[in-house]
RNA sequence: GCGCUCGUAGCUCAAUUGGAUAGAGCGUCGGACUACGAAUCCGAAGGUUGCAGGUUCGACUCCUGCCGGGCGCACCA
């Protein structure tokens, strides 16, 4: 079954294409503005007046003419300039509604269906820098791409999480340099337990002492050739890292696991063959084809550079170009505006030239894919990633962590934050260029998709920041989240254990912090202000969980009287609103997927937690009147339970309790 | 300078992407506990959607120009 919004938009286009023709066909419905106009209203009536040259309410009476309904809703009516309002039948509410809390099963997808495609989806999100301790800046991106994850994955999508962790970076010189220097003179490897400490201190030893600063160079040079001290050393700082991120990970609830950890050092092998295909591919003056122009000058150091480290896994990874092409590549034959994708070498750096893109000097602006000095930056490591997730086979020995089957992504999802926009428009444009985003088998254009993020900024407006100015980190921000939580616990409810008290206190702590992230439009900035966040009041997490432990309150108190075969009556007013709104659930699901944007779900569920607060005041549940009511009623109380489970913790990650 | 983005109630944010009378919470004011959890609920006041044009049946949403904020613009990620 699909959502009912879903449906009765094919059916209605169904109608529309009886009636004037198949062209016309795509409808729009959306969910009623106002509730007086009922659930739902068809919009294309007006869209399609002046095409048909035909009053619109005249279109909105054929349109019903041909519309088959079955039992689903109350007879449609006119109103306005030629809107379709559609009144779910009470006897479907009701229908739908028992069947979702007849069984365990459907209960826990609370009336959400499966994809009709299913996808396989790469969600890349979190990648944090390995020897920094993660900071607030690091949270949208770990909570909204999860969110983003878990939402795809509830509608059966195949979702691949990927952190794309930046651990090959120059600064790596310096931390083997450091780590070397401090193992050197204290026999012991320092514990990373402050690891910005570590960096800071490596950072300040780089900066003032050239020689220290000439060896970290050539520890990077040591590292990429594999020299067995080096790259001990920095499996160690990996090491270290990871444990920090994994604890993060844990306590936020997100789903991220080694296994789905593949960073700069991953791809760091593919990167010469990436660049070779790229640059034999679009090279300047040439169309791909094998016409090298003979007597160019030979930018002989990039050849070198593009094909080395020696390494026979860069022809694995798709090195399908001769050195030879780069021959061609002279910044003299560069044209002054760019009207199609081309590479060539400025400044001694392999550039990819799109068009479109212009600097401050409206010269044409490059994505560097390869430094003058050989080395490679985050575009080449993004478009080896790209190459990675859509082209290329997986059952080769080549990937450290085979998947049972080829991932061919139909789509793939980066949620990184706003200010990286132009970069990935120019990856996306030049994975294109390569004709890296048609599906290898489907032939389908693949979706690839930037989900970007605003700011975290303190009540002043300003960026979020400790008061000296350092950024906040992410463990003492979600430490200061459970120590105030805690001591809303210890205040409002001191007769639970310390143990309880402490286990409400992660949960509520954390779920606030997520859901405030979650609950905003992800592309604008917010305020982060605690007091907003903890609050009990309004749209808030810890709001929603009281909704959610005063259900299960009615549950731990009804006992067994509960049964499964009961009817559900829909008199009260409030009865019949939480009904309605519980069947927009899947609606809901359904525009946040396809919008990316986990808020939608956030502001379904606020508006549902208002309805059972109403139905809540109105309707006695174990108190009313007759046990047929009090069995309905505990229906309703049921699937708002689910929903609100599923939509929390399911979707968001956000928990719930059972009691706080 | 170019590009992207945002501007909605005193404050923080929504508005299903062009739909009907722009909605919530906070704050303010006024109410509801002998009550399935008052960590809650109900009511009131609060708006020329930055400004000015344009597009059309219809604009917070789209196009143009201003004003104001944020961000980005060649070898960092």
């Amino acid at each position: 079954m699909i959502s009912i919004e879903a449906e009765l938009r094919r059916r209605c286009a169904l109608a529309i294409g009886k009636a004037f023709g198949a062209e016309h066909a795509p409808s729009a419905v959306v969910k009623a503005g106002d509730p007086k106009f009922g659930d739902y209203q068809c919009n294309s009536a007006m869209a399609l007046a002046r095409a048909l040259g035909q009053p619109p309410r005249t279109v909105a009476a054929r349109i019903i003419e041909h519309l088959n309904l079955d039992s689903l809703c109350e007879p449609p009516t006119i109103t306005g300039p030629g809107f379709i309002n559609f009144k779910l039948h009470v006897v479907f509410i009701g229908q739908r509604l028992e069947a979702i809390a007849s069984q365990s099963a459907s209960l826990a997808r609370a009336g959400v269906p499966p994809a009709s495609h299913r996808q396989t989806v790469v969600v890349d999100y979190a990648g944090p820098n390995i020897a920094k301790e993660m900071h607030v800046g690091h949270l949208r991106s770990c909570v909204i791409g999860d969110a983003i994850s878990r939402i795809l994955e509830f509608q059966t999508h195949a979702v691949i999480r990927q952190n794309h962790v930046g651990d090959f970076g120059t600064q790596f010189g310096m931390l083997i340099r450091y780590a070397q220097e401090v193992q050197l003179q204290t026999g012991a490897f320092p514990p990373i337990e402050d690891l910005d400490t570590y960096y800071r201190q490596a950072a300040q030893r780089d900066r003032e002492d050239a020689q220290f600063a000439l060896e970290a160079r050539h520890a990077v040079v040591a590292l990429q050739a594999g020299e067995p001290q080096a790259v001990a050393l920095w499996r160690n700082i990996h090491h270290e890292s990871r444990r920090h991120a994994e604890q993060i990970f844990q306590l936020l609830g997100v789903k991220l696991t080694p296994q789905d950890e593949r960073g700069e050092s991953f791809y760091a092998p593919r990167l010469p063959g990436i660049v070779l295909q790229i640059a034999e591919a679009l090279a300047v003056g040439g169309d791909g084809s094998d016409t090298a122009l003979g007597g160019a000058d030979t930018p002989s150091r990039l050849k070198e550079l593009a094909v080395s480290p020696p390494d026979d896994r860069a022809e694995a990874a798709g090195a399908l170009a001769s050195p030879q092409a780069l021959d061609r590549l002279t910044d003299a034959q560069l044209p002054p505006v760019i009207h199609k994708p081309l590479t060539c070498i400025s400044d001694g750096a392999m550039c990819l030239f799109l068009p479109g893109y212009v600097d401050k000097d409206k010269q044409p602006l490059p994505l560097i894919i390869q430094k003058a000095d050989g080395a490679y930056l985050y575009a080449t490591t993004d478009l080896a990633a790209l190459y990675f997730r859509i082209v290329e086979d997986k059952l080769t020995p080549n990937d450290q962590k085979p998947l049972n089957e080829n991932w061919h992504a139909d789509r793939v999802i980066y949620t990184t934050d706003s200010r990286q926009a132009q970069h990935f428009a120019m990856v996306f444009d030049a994975a294109c260029a390569m004709r890296w985003h048609v599906h290898p088998q489907t032939g389908q254009r693949v979706d690839l998709v930037h989900a970007s993020f605003g700011s975290i900024l303190g009540a002043d407006g300003k960026p979020f920041k400790t008061r000296s100015g350092e950024s906040v980190k992410l463990r003492a921000l979600l430490a200061e989240a459970m120590d105030r939580a805690a001591a809303v616990v210890a205040e409002k409810n001191p007769s639970l254990s310390a143990d309880k008290q402490r286990q409400i206190a992660t949960a509520v702590g954390i779920g606030a912090v997520k859901y405030a992230d979650l609950k905003q439009d992800r592309t604008g900035d917010y305020e982060f202000v605690w007091e907003r966040i903890l609050s009990f009041d309004g749209n808030t997490g810890p709001y929603l969980q009281y909704a959610y432990t005063r259900i299960c309150s009615i549950f731990r108190k009804a006992g067994d009287v509960e049964n499964s075969q009961a009817r559900l009556e829909l008199v009260e007013s409030a009865e019949l609103n939480l009904a309605r709104h519980l069947l927009k659930f899947p609606d809901a699901v359904e525009i946040a997927a396809r919008d990316l944007k986990p808020h939608y779900i956030c502001t379904y569920l606020y508006e549902l937690c208002g309805l059972f607060s109403a139905f809540y005041e109105n309707c006695p549940v174990l108190k009313a009147a007759n046990p047929a009511t009090v069995k309905s009623r505990l229906i309703l109380c049921r699937v708002t339970q689910a929903v609100l489970k599923v939509g929390l913790n399911e979707l968001l990650g956000i928990p719930v309790l059972e009691e706080m």
